[in-house]
DNA sequence: ACAATGGTCC
DNA sequence: ACTCGGACCATTGTA
């Protein structure tokens, strides 16, 4: 038993007694499950949408060339750089460069934004080209006879986390003008419904156990608004007179925590100064000791041993941690940081996939909302509620719409009580006809 | 075939 | 001089 689980159980905590490897094995048969349920997609409403979008982009593609008083291939980095900064001859000042030239990221054209009003096209032609390439003409050409998509899920990452591929659907759109739009094409089958739950801050949840971080810890006790709570630390003010903007600065604080934050990352991040970044940061760490420290062991035990682990034991190496070449050693660093926490998050989600794919099966819910176990109406495959769906911190499951409701209370319990950590696991629960509503 | 660049998600 | 964790995938351009 590891060092973490040790403590972990003096404070009387509930953690299954299975090993990482013992997920491992029993959510494997889950995962082949769910990848041949697949999930449906409108595909008309896709095809549509890919119209549409097609159409706008043409006009877009002709307006930036009219632009930049030629004609040139838009999707092309290098030439959107030469006509950028070489023909218009915009300022490259404040732009990141890259290995081959300026960069034309999206991020570092917002910079200059200002400057000329062929920036504001571009980025439009951007999302467009994104979406239809990578969403809205692929997926059409990868469904089944019955509209529904099957990707393949992996476990080989360093962290324990799942991925997906051949479709991903573990990147689908969710944000920007068109992202609820795009989620909306997940649908359920007739007389079925999705039902989406997602864990609520699980790798602040766990890190602030892992670090036995008292203030964050009393934070998620009282169910409070984390972010807003940081924001009052960081800014030394009341939490009632947090702005939303401070808010927002603090919550990009709590992301980079679980990253190995320097000042530099966020201060890009947020589009700060590196000074106010770092002292952001020190006010931080002085109110959360607990991380501090935590972050400080991490990084020793990596030294000392050359690895860390999550709570039920994944280990991940980290060779370079002695590296002489210090940003090698100081990337191996976050990684030690890191990995504790996305990892013992994953672990979570696996072993909540086992129990509730076991609940599913055993058809938990029929006798849980009604009360009885009989089999008059006879229980056939198609309208079994089953599991379709994991993204790193949420389920979907698709079940009939009569029973949406109590399955989504049998997977919110179970998620919330598979594991017992310092503080609740929160999770939230939406129904719907298809996934965009389900959030 | 492969590297570089860029972008989507948690 | 230069950076925050983990993935997958599309396009361009070079080899």
């Amino acid at each position: 038993m590891n060092e973490i689980l040790e403590r972990a159980e003096k404070l009387g905590l509930k953690i299954p007694h299975i090993t990482a490897e013992e997920i491992d094995k029993q959510v494997k048969p889950v995962l082949r499950q769910m990848e041949k349920n697949g999930i449906k997609i409108d595909v008309a409403v896709l095809q549509k949408l890919d119209k549409k979008l097609s159409i706008k982009i043409t006009k877009l593609e002709e307006e930036i060339q009219k632009l930049a008083g030629r004609k040139f291939n838009v999707a092309s980095p290098s030439q959107m750089a030469d006509v950028l900064f070489k023909d218009l001859k915009l300022p490259t000042d404040d732009l990141k460069k890259t290995k081959t030239g300026i960069s034309t990221a999206a991020h570092e054209l917002q910079k200059i934004a200002d400057k000329h009003k062929i920036i504001a096209p571009i980025l439009e032609h951007r999302e467009l080209a994104k979406l239809i390439s990578t969403y809205l003409k692929p997926l059409p050409l990868l469904v089944d006879e019955n509209s529904r998509l099957h990707t393949t899920y992996s476990l080989e990452t360093s962290t324990g986390r799942l991925t997906s591929s051949e479709p991903n659907l573990q990147n689908i759109p969710i944000r920007g003008t068109y992202g609820e739009d795009i989620r909306a094409t997940f649908v359920a089958e007739k007389g079925m419904k999705l039902v989406s739950a997602d864990y609520s801050q699980i790798e602040l949840r766990v890190v602030a156990c892992l670090a036995q971080d008292k203030a964050m810890i009393q934070a998620f006790k009282n169910g409070e608004d984390i972010h807003a709570r940081t924001a009052a630390e960081i800014f030394h003010i009341e939490q009632s007179k947090v702005t939303s903007e401070q808010r927002r600065k603090a919550k990009a604080v709590n992301f980079g925590i679980v990253y190995g934050q320097t000042p530099y990352g966020l201060s890009q991040t947020l589009g700060i100064s590196v000074e106010e970044a770092g002292e952001y940061i020190r006010n931080y760490f002085d109110v959360h000791i607990g991380i501090k420290d935590y972050v400080n062991e991490m990084i020793d035990l990596a030294h000392s041993e050359g690895y860390v682990e999550t709570l039920l034991g994944t280990r991940r190496y980290l060779p370079n941690i002695n590296s002489h070449i210090r940003f090698i050693a100081e990337s191996e660093e976050r990684m030690a940081i890191n990995m504790p926490v996305q990892g013992t998050a994953a672990e979570i989600l696996k072993l909540a996939m086992i129990e509730l794919n076991h609940k599913l099966i055993r058809g938990s819910v029929n006798s849980l909302i009604r009360g009885d176990k009989s089999t008059s109406q006879q229980v056939n495959e198609s309208t079994k509620p089953r599991l379709l769906l994991t993204v790193h911190d949420e389920l979907v499951v698709e079940a009939p719409e009569k029973d949406a409701e109590g399955v989504g209370k049998l997977i919110k319990d179970t998620m919330e009580q598979v594991i017992k950590l310092c503080v609740p696991m929160t999770v939230e629960v939406g129904i719907g006809e298809n996934w965009a509503k389900a959030k």
